[in-house]
DNA sequence: TAGATTGTTAATCGATTAACAATC
DNA sequence: TAGATTGTTAATCGATTAACAATC
């Protein structure tokens, strides 16, 4: 089976992708390492080595061919691969989210949203309806759904996933800033926007 | 002066304070470095070594104190220093930012917001007002802000950040997909959502 | 005291960088 | 051919983990 990716090099593959879209539409052919090393401020054989787990070779002296190299970025990180998921919470945080139309070039496809408040109940965004959130347990059965993207206030929190956690969902998207207690079996990933803020603005000078 | 941290203690020690916060509500004095590891699943003596930066020390045998661990967190990582920031882009996401009040929490103050859109000028969000995207510079100036946080779409992304340089931003917290070129002297934080959404669903099963 | 937990050192592990032969 | 860039190895660097004496 495929090795384990680390997480870094996960983060760097997708803005790899984002400059291959970018030379895609600006209809260059081909890309080299320290193009791209510049334009992240990394290391240019750190890029090379990235590519090398896509088992995906470049030219020598000539670099890498945008098209494929988009292609088997996206191959190897399951971009086709539907990814199904529920927003629960219907704020603002969340109607943002369901419109971001960019989730679904990864995959990421956001089938319906969940709230309690009756006033928004029935309503749709982005073509994506509201269902009261204790239907949820049923609706994700029914759709197969097992990724909540979770963007309740504070204190609705905990309670809410332990209702994802009883309705089945193995994956919470975490937006909220609450650690949230969860069996094994679940896993959690911490959005914490602030957290990567502060790594932004405190090291740097 | 202070030994820079690194990306991951500041992101981990972000994650502790919410913990602290939470904690502190429930009316709990003391935590400990198992409690929290077991809480964000990671290792307990890499809770007690992000903690030794801090230079505040707990009591063998008992744990930290919740109110004075968190406040060493927060002095460490500057949640009350200000950092005033403008939103460039009033839509979705815009909005949605404009309204998440936890940001102040981390000293980060979202002052205006800017916006291309006729129909949008000189409307409100969560008492922040929207302005011409023409008028900036003129404001950023005025209110000394070097931190842009950017929700334009896509097409924008680069053409605004252009308006950025020229008006002395120095930090751009990137929520478009697009990697943009800047000087030397402006920092970029790629936010990359779908990036960070794929680490995690890519390794764990 | 006995049990629990800290603070810290040393060992391990993994990620980044430097360097360069191969070759387009 | 000359210049550029890849692919890869070895060296370096930094982060994580294991272990345990100190002590509340």
């Amino acid at each position: 089976m495929n090795k384990k990716i680390s997480d870094k090099i996960i983060k760097r593959l997708t803005l790899y992708h984002c400059i291959l879209v970018d030379y895609i539409s600006k209809g260059l052919e081909t890309v080299s390492s320290p193009v791209i090393a510049s334009l992240l401020h990394i290391d240019e054989s750190q890029v090379r080595r990235d590519i090398t787990i896509l088992n995906k070779s470049g030219k020598k002296g000539v670099g890498y061919n945008v098209i494929e190299l988009k292609k088997s970025i996206e191959i190897k990180l399951g971009f086709s691969k539907d990814k199904p998921a529920f927003i629960v919470g219907a704020g603002n945080l969340g109607f943002a989210l369901a419109k971001y139309s960019n989730f679904e070039n990864y995959g990421l496809k956001v089938l319906a949203l969940f709230d309690n408040d009756e006033n928004k109940i029935g309503k749709k965004v982005n073509n994506k309806e509201i269902y009261n959130i204790c239907k949820i347990k049923e609706l994700s059965t029914k759709m197969n759904v097992e990724i909540a993207i979770l963007t309740v206030p504070r204190d609705f929190a905990q309670g809410v996933t332990n209702e994802l956690i009883k309705a089945n969902f193995k994956y919470i998207w975490n937006f909220t800033p609450v650690i949230l207690e969860v069996p094994e079996n679940v896993f959690v990933l911490n959005e914490n926007l602030m957290g990567n803020f502060l790594k932004f603005t405190m090291n740097k000078k």
